[in-house]
DNA sequence: CTACGTGCAAAGATTTTGCATCTTG
DNA sequence: CAAGATGCAAAATCTTTGCACGTAG
C-alpha cells in the first residue's frame, strides 16, 4: 500500500511497519477501541505494540482521515476505516446493543441543520442512543 | 422540591442535601463535566463536595431521569437536565463550538429508524460532529 | 545523515471503590 | 435503629509524555 506512504510523506509523516499494522488491525475489527486494537494488532503474527504506539499511530491515521471515531459509550473511543463510514450507530441503553444505520436516513436532519445554522454536519461520527425493539417490548 | 425527594425514595434513594445541590449546579450550568459540577457545587455558598459524591450524585438523579449526559468531546462527559434535553448538539470539528439544535429537526430520522429497525431513538442525547459556518468558510 | 517514530516507563487525568462515620426515614 | 449516603484516600482506568534509541527517506 504505497499509497497510504505517499499520504503520510506529503504530511511530512512516515511511513512505518506500526501505522501499516495498527490501520490494519482497524480493518480487521470494524469498530474497536484503541484497547482492543492493541490487543488485535498481534494477530497478524508479528510483536505486540505498546499501547502508546497505538494511540500515535491512530491519531497519525486520523489525521489523515484514515480512520475516525465515535464514543458509543461511557469509556473508550471506538474506532474505524474512514471508507467503512457509510453508517451512523444506535446504541441501546437497555443491552448495549450497536447498531448501524445508512447515512441517508438522515439527510433531512443534515439539510435541515446546514440550512439553519450553516453548520456542515457529519452524520457518520454520530451515536444515536435509545432502545432496541427487544428492549423496547421488555418494558 | 419534597417532588425529589418523593422520586427518590420510591427508589429506595434518599433526599440528601448533597444531590439538591448537585442537582441545582447542573440547572445552573446548562451543560457540565462532572469536574465544573464539582467546582460550581460551592458556588451556593455551602462547602464543596468530593467529586466521588458528585459523581454518584448524578448517577442516582441519572437513575431517576432527572438528568442526562452527552460525550461532546473524547474526555469527560457533559451533563444536563434532562427538562433541558428539548435539543441536539452540533460540535464543531474546528474551533469546538457547541450549537444546539431543536430535536424536530431529527423527526425523519427517528421515525426511519424506528421503521426498519424498530429502535427507539431519543436523539436528545446526541452530539453531531461537523463544521460551523466559520471554520467551514475558512477552508 | 536528520528528522520523525518507537518503546518503555513514568506522569496525568478521570472515574470508581473500600470503609468508617454520619443521616435520613 | 437500619438502610443508605457521605468523605476521604487509595485503586483502577484510560491517555499522554519524556527521553534515549532506532529507522525511513
Amino acid at each position: 500500500m504505497s499509497d497510504l506512504g505517499a499520504q503520510l510523506r506529503a504530511r511530512g509523516k512516515r511511513l512505518t511497519t506500526q501505522r501499516e499494522r495498527v490501520l490494519a488491525a482497524v480493518g480487521r475489527l470494524g469498530h474497536a477501541t484503541p484497547d482492543e486494537i492493541t490487543d488485535s494488532v498481534g494477530d497478524d503474527g508479528g510483536a505486540a505494540l505498546p499501547v502508546s504506539t497505538v494511540y500515535r499511530s491512530l491519531d497519525a491515521l486520523q489525521e489523515l482521515g484514515l480512520v475516525g471515531h465515535t464514543h458509543v459509550d461511557h469509556r473508550s473511543p471506538s474506532y474505524h476505516l474512514a471508507e467503512h463510514a457509510t453508517h451512523l450507530h444506535v446504541v441501546c441503553r437497555g443491552c448495549g446493543w450497536v447498531g448501524e444505520v445508512p447515512l441517508q436516513m438522515a439527510d433531512e436532519l443534515v439539510a435541515r441543520v446546514d440550512d439553519q445554522l450553516g453548520f456542515a454536519a457529519d452524520v457518520s461520527h454520530a451515536a444515536v442512543h435509545g432502545l432496541c425493539r427487544t428492549c423496547r417490548e421488555a418494558l
